[in-house]
RNA sequence: AGAGAGUUGGCAGAGUGGUCGAAUGCGGUGGUCUUGAAAACCAUUGUACCGUAAGGUACCGGGGGUUCGAAUCCCUCACUCUCUGCCA
């Protein structure tokens, strides 16, 4: 959520962000706030002018009532009652705009970093690095969906009967292999200084408000029957809102969180042709790294972690690019986002596994994740966050470019995990 | 799940209807003293909104109510602790 106080400070850079992330009327949002705004700031000044009044009376009657002036109290009580009433009138008005402006607010999305490309969709987004070469694979090259029932490794059909459409079993060394692509994933993180947690996989409602999920994505995720309970999406939720509320101290800083968790997404509607096997599932597994920073240094740590990221997938010796999203395609909260994908050959696909994203300051707006400066003054910290990495296009991917006659061969950097170099 | 007791500032802990944004202690910050440090002493030390400022308003777990006036009384929800039950 951005500040009111920057659209306020800010109205032409706001409007001119929103239409580079093609936000449908900017203009007519954007004036609506400041007029809401407004409205809100005159009555609160008059409200807050008659409660002064009112307390005015309130301690009059307080030293009348003790001198034993009963008449003259009397009197006063009749004036701060009718203060009273004019008050609650105002007050109900005030709690109104507010929440019309919070509820516009909301609709409002991250203003675009400088360096985030023009662009309306997907195919607009930046190429910032590409590798120029693939695997070059047998003629009879099977996509993962297949060789998946090839090996044995993950029964989709299991998890139909059990639980329903995109929730498999993985098994033997399809398990396996996940259990060694989370520790390496986890112990990855751990070498380049993050502290890992295991967070609750469930969320409430406020902490789904916290970094952005509610209101516009309630549809996306699990809400548990009876509770205000939600499944999470990402470890995002569970890791960033540790720190909804809190007041940092300025050496707290930099915050850095991994966490490894399942994650559960409803994907409402995008079930179709292109979602074969593992490349969009329910239930899925992730580490996630998340960073709470001071404003100045965010930019060069959001490079920082796509370093990271990067580093990974080059141990895992697949075949990457990283796209810069432009401003129709990255994301509500974000302000400038890369997208790593591997190429997974058969498929002959790019398959999203990270999105490393800089939100500034508008989730710690929404979660008050503030943190005091050196002149202890208390200001709103930067959360950025990434995935590092999900798991399962990963597998995807190395099933695919990793098909030999004999087997899929198992990447050097995990076998330490895995305890087996080929699945056969 | 049942019974009881709680929830106050960074922490500990007073406060049962008016001058309480809240005693006191600890901690933090600044200063005096000191060659330096400790101790001692003095001052200062919550958050948010409005305002150029002076200042005003709100907040004592959340929400609602009674009252001219609520940390204090009432209702409700959440959480914590103790005992009982259950349990990986």
């Amino acid at each position: 959520m951005l500040q009111v106080q920057f659209i306020r400070d800010n109205k032409e850079k706001v409007i001119l962000g929103l239409k580079k992330k093609y936000f449908a009327n900017p203009e007519g949002t954007i004036e609506e706030v400041l007029e809401t705004d407004k409205k809100r700031r005159e009555l609160q000044v008059e409200r807050d002018n008659v409660l002064a009044e009112g307390n005015q009376y309130s301690k009059e009657i307080g030293k009348l009532m003790k001198d034993g002036n009963k008449e003259k109290a009397e009197e006063a009580k009749q004036k701060s009652a009718s203060l009273k009433n004019k008050s609650k009138e105002l007050n109900e008005e005030v709690t109104k705009l507010e929440k019309s402006l919070i509820e516009l607010l909301y609709q409002i999305p991250n203003i675009p970093h400088k360096s985030v490309p023009e662009g309306k969709n997907a195919d607009d987004n930046e190429i910032v690095f590409s590798v120029d070469t693939f695997p070059e694979l047998q003629e009879k090259a099977l996509p993962h969906w297949d060789l998946i029932e090839k090996y044995d490794i993950i029964d989709f059909n299991l998890g139909n009967k059990v639980t329903g459409a995109g929730f498999p079993y993985y098994k033997g060394k399809g398990a396996k292999l996940q259990r060694a692509l989370i520790n390496f994933f986890l112990e990855e993180a751990g070498n380049a200084g993050y502290l890992e947690v295991q967070p609750p996989i469930l969320i409430n409602e406020a902490s789904g408000y916290g970094t952005g999920q509610l209101p516009d994505k309630e549809g996306q995720m699990y809400k548990l029957e009876g509770t205000d309970a939600y499944l999470i999406p990402t470890a995002e939720v569970p890791i960033t809102n540790m720190f909804r509320d809190t007041i940092l101290k300025s050496d707290d800083l930099p915050i850095k969180i991994t966490g490894y968790t399942p994650c559960f997404r409803r994907e409402a509607g995008s079930w179709g042709a292109d979602v074969r096997g593992l490349n969009r599932l329910h239930q899925f597994d992730k580490v996630e790294i998340v960073h709470i920073e001071h404003p100045e240094n965010s930019y060069d740590v959001l490079l920082q972690m796509r370093d990271h990221i990067e580093g990974i997938i080059k141990k895992l010796e697949l075949p990457y690019r990283i796209l810069n999203l432009c401003g129709g395609d990255i994301s509500f909260n974000a302000a400038l986002c890369f997208d790593m994908e591997v190429y997974s050959a058969a498929q002959k696909r790019w398959l999203e596994v990270s999105s490393v994203s800089n939100f500034e300051t508008f989730q710690a707006n929404r979660l008050k994740l503030r943190f005091k400066d050196k002149n202890n003054k208390t200001q709103l910290a930067h959360t950025l966050n990434g995935s590092a990495l999900a798991l399962p296009r990963i597998l995807a991917a190395i099933l695919e470019n990793n098909q030999t006659e004999k087997g899929i061969k198992i990447p050097t950097c995990l076998q330490k995990f895995t305890g087996f170099d080929l699945i056969n």
